[in-house]
DNA sequence: ATGGTATACATACCCGCGGTATGTTACTCG
DNA sequence: CGAGTAACATACCGCGGGTATGTATACCAT
């Protein structure tokens, strides 16, 4: 019955982040019961419990890989965008990305909404601050760099800018009125710009 | 054994929602039981539950009344400030009473943080939408209409500058380094001033 | 190869949770 | 002044996350 090489757990073990990733987008994490995450695998409780070792540890492993997932795709947008003439154009790719992420219905669920009530008030910060934030801040700091933006005003700028996507992608995700992909884009474009 | 006028019901009522309000602040809504809540006043559960059908309708109470407070605050403080030489006092003052909520431990807590985990998506928005959103809207559309902001933007301008200062509390609140309350206004002021 | 150990699960169980069904008492109002 | 109902208390239920324990098999040293 029981299969247990190595492979196979590290198998199973994925598996669990990837059915619970769905669960968690579509139910959320408080209407999501372990016993269902099971079912879902043909497994039981105790094999969850034994890959981790609480629900709330499991969906911090979820968040991570979402998280992780949009930090290099936003690093790397960065990277490929950077440019002699336009100082901008790094830091715009990279908020480009992030804003398609804040859209998405998984990032949303579990990384903007689930996640700071289940991770807490600082644990969501300390954890996203080596993922997260960490790029849009590296992008003002070099706009200060550059001489284009006040050095006391890259902090607050950076964490408003930041906040900003989010609120722009929850925006874009509801189909406000006045609200699509174009004049969100605009807009932030022209705000990042006016901050000389 | 059993008080039981009208008054004294309606005075219980407010001290659930106080004592939850509190402990909802402290401790987050997942983490405090009911039996807890009903415990600090003396009380049993069927009490509580004769008062609200269900802890999420007691947790919508909660949320409810702080938001009306801030909406009532925020209101009162554009209205005051309302100005014929700078169109931006109105809008800059409401901004600042709002940003003063949000970095409130029971705001971030209650309305930011475990708010849109408990109320969900859309039902979050919808009810925020007569009390939260409503206000920097009608701002930004009074600078749309002094024309100063393009009609385009209104929204997406809305949208980011609410999120931005809901960011911008939680900064504050963290004593993130580099952010304080003074350059957090000055740079939140300098955005607003420079949506030409 | 082989036996011992640790791993990868399954099974069975516990306690506390939100919620309900059913009292019981005393204000309220015709 | 009684009947009805509001304002609670009591007792109970199912399900939730979590644990203690069992068990079979891959793994590794000898």
């Amino acid at each position: 019955m029981a299969r247990r090489s190595k492979a196979d757990a590290e198998k199973t073990r994925e598996q669990l982040i990837d059915v619970s990733t769905r669960l968690f987008e579509t139910k959320g994490y408080a209407e999501t019961s372990v016993k269902e995450i099971c079912e879902a695998l043909g497994i039981t409780k105790g094999a969850l419990f034994h890959h981790f070792k609480s629900k709330d540890r499991l969906f911090l492993e979820v968040w991570t890989r979402l998280q992780k997932q949009m930090d290099d795709e936003a690093r790397a947008a960065a990277f490929a965008a950077r440019s002699r003439t336009d100082p901008y154009s790094a830091f715009l790719a990279g908020c480009r990305t992030y804003l398609r992420y804040a859209t998405r219905r998984d990032y949303q669920k579990i990384v903007l909404i689930d996640g700071p009530a289940i991770l807490g008030l600082q644990g969501w910060y300390e954890r996203d601050h080596d993922l997260g934030t960490q790029n849009v801040y590296a992008g003002v700091r070099y706009l200060s760099k550059k001489g284009i933006v006040a050095a006391h005003r890259v902090a607050p700028f950076a964490v408003m800018l930041q906040s900003a996507l989010n609120g722009a992608g929850f925006a874009l995700a509801r189909d406000e009125e006045g609200v699509d992909a174009s004049s969100i884009y605009d807009s932030f474009e022209k705000m990042v710009r006016a901050l000389r």
